[in-house]
DNA sequence: TTTAAACATGACCAATCGGTCATTTTTATG
DNA sequence: CATAAAAATGACCGATTGGTCATGTTTAAA
């Protein structure tokens, strides 16, 4: 790696958290100028403009989530080990994977009717979740672990979702009791579909 | 009412879509006086400053979604109804209740980690909306339509969260096909409940 | 060790931000 | 209708925004 791409990585890590925190539109390359404690110059020899800084750090943010995420998957062995990891990785928003919170939940609000690029990178990151979470439900049928009519891809969908709601209502109340009460609802789905 | 209330009130329902859809950081006092068509002047007659305007229409956009959800649910009369009803609600955030979309979303992910104020207004509101939930199962168990066993609080949190959930997969997806998904899960939850 | 390219600096720019205020216009009341 | 108060106006303010660029420094390859 030359010296500017490191530089340019140390800026991305530096900005990744703040964007997340602050949101793109509140966070000003001053911020970042004073996070990196670099000239307003040099961050411009690495990023054309402050979008493109954005968008870099909404990718690094959801790369740090994806890693640490998979990092907790390849802990369990059986399917129904892996969802359960799946579940735990989130069930815990006030101290969350990836500073700031949900990096879906945030780029993807504030992204919605005003950043078409970065709502297409959210989707595209929930896209693959929901392939992830049916491909390791679908195992578990293949393995004989689980109902063999379980729906997966419905299953994928309302746990996702509901963990997503679920950090929402963490965050604002500023505790974890409804995100308790929603994952535990949810390992009794699971239980429920094991043979 | 006065003009000036007249005014004020007609400044916060210009306001309130701008707000939801942009975000608070990013809507500037001159998008509001380019929506409303008045001066900058006539703006700080009526609020103090820009703080104080974007709570208005934070309080307003809560206030329509209550208001419309409240006439929904009058027209259930069952409880079995009136959480068909509950769900039916949100079930299109591609064309929601409120222009913007739901704003405990847009707003408590914004406001999380820099507007207290903001999120605690978001934090009351969901609190609210789970105790209206919740006596709604409950009023259902209490008149032999639901399994006297369900777990009233449990189900409130689930449907809430799922349904802000299921509000982001379709917002960001373009389509309501996961949504669907999520409200006929919820609906079969409820079924399976019926006595 | 030389040297050209890459990187870093910070003064500078126009535009926009939230906010103020003297002045004018409109409203409502006696 | 007179008149004082309320409301509306828009020029103006300092601060901050995203962004540029001439200049100086560092890097890395020959």
């Amino acid at each position: 790696m030359t010296k500017g791409e490191e530089t340019k990585q140390f800026i991305i890590e530096k900005a990744a958290p703040i964007f997340n925190t602050k949101g793109i539109a509140a966070t000003s390359m001053s911020d970042i100028m004073e996070a990196t404690k670099l000239s307003k110059g040099s961050m411009y020899v690495h990023f054309e403009n402050k979008d493109v800084l954005a968008s870099a750090a909404v990718d690094h943010n959801m790369k740090i989530l994806s890693s640490k995420l998979e990092a907790e998957l390849r802990q369990g062995k059986t399917a129904e080990e892996q969802l359960i990891a799946y579940i735990d990785f989130f069930s815990n928003p006030l101290n969350p994977p990836v500073i700031g919170g949900c990096p879906l939940l945030n780029f993807g609000t504030e992204a919605d009717d005003t950043n078409p690029i970065v709502k297409e990178k959210v989707n595209a990151t929930i896209k693959r979740g929901q392939q992830l979470l049916t491909s390791i439900i679908e195992k578990g049928i293949a393995d004989k672990e689980f109902d063999p009519n379980w729906d997966a891809a419905e299953f994928a969908a309302v746990l996702f979702a509901s963990l997503e709601g679920g950090h929402l209502m963490a965050r604002m109340s500023g505790n974890n009791d409804k995100m308790k009460t929603i994952t535990t609802a949810l390992k009794k789905n699971i239980a429920a579909k094991k043979l």
